[in-house]
DNA sequence: ACTTAGTGTCATGGT
DNA sequence: ACACCATGACACTAA
């Protein structure tokens, strides 16, 4: 998958390829945090910056390797290769990459190649000397300036006119071999891998399958076939075609520094040394390119990067665990979940809906084994099917135990599939086994439809649909069930929530209620306290003209035997406490 | 062992 | 009459 990377140099394509092919592994499953945004902007910035620095350098390179990609455009024509303008080829990619950096790198040192193998020679002949480290420095040293090296002409990608591999004697395999682990070469090799890491772009992975410390092979062994004893690059020479490490990979200063950062390391970096970063390119084609980033890439996760098998294996796990949601409101989203849609004849056993339920919750029955075929082979239709013809129903299922027709448990709740590694959420599982148990309903009296279509085709389109297929009373009294069934599971689900919502909302207005209660209380009470304030006002007031009032002779009038009295005029009446009304001068008479 | 929440299903009534 | 919906009631499971 990220072999493309290291062939196309590119800047903001490469990227935005990376971004694309990061969401994937994050749908793949990969750690979140590896994958985290912002750590991928930063990984992006320093890319571009590195592409940008390397791209003035890399220009010329840059244009022959896409004359290369051209090629491998064409070789897919023939068969040969998979186009790669996405990441859908990764392995073929990677292994042309790496022959075209093979031949650049062969090419490029063709005029000193002779005087390379002689150093390597005379290492080995001169092993272990102090000489060794001038050598390795030297050849690093010009294997590094290689990308300086003029553009590889076309005409080297076909093996004619590279110069015949140089088969390396099993003595010299041994001294490059040594050569390479002297702590001196290291030490320079991490000095070139430093400089490298900072003008390359794209991290690479590595595998398991580079476990040998013995890198002397570990390009060639991979890369062709039957190449395990040539000997046309050397290790530095994938330095530069390795196309940089995770941004978060500290260029070692030599192995014990690197081992000691290994917590940030990718632990099989870690573990092999620098070697693995050379081993990088190995691995490009043993893994499809993760980038490097997935440590713990499991064979599994492998293959899924597959384009074919992650779909596979990504439908799989979606219908293996999407639960199929049963909510009345959300529901419906299963209509995937059926894994097949029957296209058988019109057999049918003749057995109701009641008969279903109880071949349902026969242990054994079709159902447990259809679920848990469900859940995780996901392969129930041959199953299935089988049962259904294999077993007659109604006669050895119906002799089985009886259990009320009613609510029976599911066998495959009964029957430990809890333990699925797929069906962690109970409910779901629950609901799960709920869509199984009408799939596999359907499936036994070989209804041609999905339990979807059945429940949520509208009336008119669910009609044509079963006039379009001659069924038996049986299988139509099963449509008709499911229907019924599924409809008013949402009608359930439905009236459940409104009467959730009406406990909410009954509650929001009691709660309201209480606290207009409370404020008309506190009204109240204020209301008593002015109108208590206002009788006693007015009692003063009243008192207060009282003691003004005088009759003819001046005296005041008591209280307690008149009382004033206002009409409906306003005029004011002075009003006699008497027992019985009587009329007074103007003839206006109250009582009191 | 008991309680409780959640869910599926049936029966019933309304639209 | 039929389909659909709403809802109470029941059974069951899992927490």
């Amino acid at each position: 998958m990220m072999m493309e990377m290291e062939v196309v140099h590119s800047g903001q394509q490469d990227v935005d390829l990376i971004d694309i092919l990061w969401n994937q592994d994050i749908d793949l499953g990969a750690r979140r945090e590896v994958f985290d945004y912002n750590h991928r902007q930063k990984e992006n910035e320093l890319q571009r910056q590195r592409e940008l620095e390397e791209e003035k350098r890399m220009d010329l390179l840059r244009e022959r390797e896409k004359a290369v990609l051209a090629q491998l455009q064409l070789d897919d024509e023939t068969g040969e290769y998979i186009p790669c303008p996405a990441p859908s080829a990764p392995l073929q990619s990677a292994v042309t990459s790496l022959e075209v950096t093979q031949n650049v790198n062969f090419t490029e040192e063709n005029g000193d190649a002779m005087s390379f193998d002689e150093c390597l020679q005379l290492l080995a002949e001169t092993f272990p000397v102090e000489e060794t480290e001038n050598i390795s420095v030297s050849s690093s040293n010009k294997i590094m300036s290689s990308p300086d090296l003029p553009p590889l002409p076309a005409a080297s990608l076909s093996p004619g006119p590279l110069p015949p591999p140089q088969r390396m004697s099993p003595d010299l395999e041994q001294a490059w071999m040594e050569l390479l682990s002297l702590p001196e070469l290291q030490q320079c090799l991490n000095m070139q891998i430093e400089e490298a890491l900072d003008t390359t772009t794209y991290p690479l992975s590595n595998t398991p399958e580079v476990q040998s410390p013995n890198f002397t092979f570990y390009p060639m062994a991979n890369v062709s076939d039957g190449a395990t004893d040539s000997f046309n690059v050397c290790p530095a020479e994938f330095v530069n075609t390795f196309d940089g490490p995770p941004p978060h990979m500290v260029p070692p200063d030599n192995v014990s520094q690197m081992e000691a950062k290994a917590p940030q390391l990718d632990t099989n970096i870690v573990a092999e040394g620098f070697c693995d970063i050379f081993c990088s390119n190995t691995i490009l084609e043993e893994s499809s390119g993760q980038q490097g980033l997935e440590e713990n890439e499991t064979p599994m996760d492998l293959y899924s990067l597959s384009p074919g098998e992650a779909f596979d294996r990504g439908k799989v796990n979606l219908t293996a665990e999407m639960p199929d949601s049963d909510s009345g409101i959300s529901s419906n989203t299963s209509t995937n979940s059926s894994p097949h849609k029957s296209v058988y004849g019109d057999g049918s056993f003749g057995y109701s809906d009641s008969d279903m339920e109880e071949m349902d919750h026969n242990p054994g029955s079709a159902e447990s084994d259809y679920s848990e075929m469900f859940s995780l082979n996901f392969q129930p239709d041959d199953h299935l099917t089988a049962v259904a013809l294999s077993a007659p129903m109604g006669q050895p299922l119906q002799s089985q135990e009886k259990k009320p027709k009613h609510h029976q448990t599911d066998p495959a709740e009964d029957s430990g599939h809890s333990n699925s590694p797929f069906t962690k959420d109970k409910q779901k599982k629950r609901s799960d086994v709920r869509l199984s148990r009408d799939e596999q309903r359907a499936k036994a009296l070989n209804i041609p439809f999905t339990v979807d279509m059945i429940i949520n085709l509208p009336v008119d389109d669910f009609n044509e649909m079963m006039s379009k297929h001659q069924m038996n009373e049986a299988q139509l009294a099963l449509v008709r069930d499911i229907r019924r069934r599924g409809k008013n599971k949402v009608a359930a689900q439905n009236c459940r929530k409104r009467k959730m919502e009406n406990i909410v909302g009954l509650e929001g207005e009691l709660d309201s209620l209480k606290e207009e209660k409370e404020r008309l209380l506190n009204e109240k009470s204020q209301n008593t306290t002015n109108l208590k304030e206002m009788k006693r006002q007015l009692n003063t007031l009243y008192l207060e003209v009282f003691s003004m009032l005088r009759d003819e002779k001046g005296n005041s009038y008591s209280p307690s035997n008149y009382s004033l009295q206002q009409s409906s005029d306003g005029s004011i009446f002075l009003v006699p406490r008497v027992k019985k009304t009587f009329k007074n001068e103007d003839n206006r008479v109250s009582s009191l």
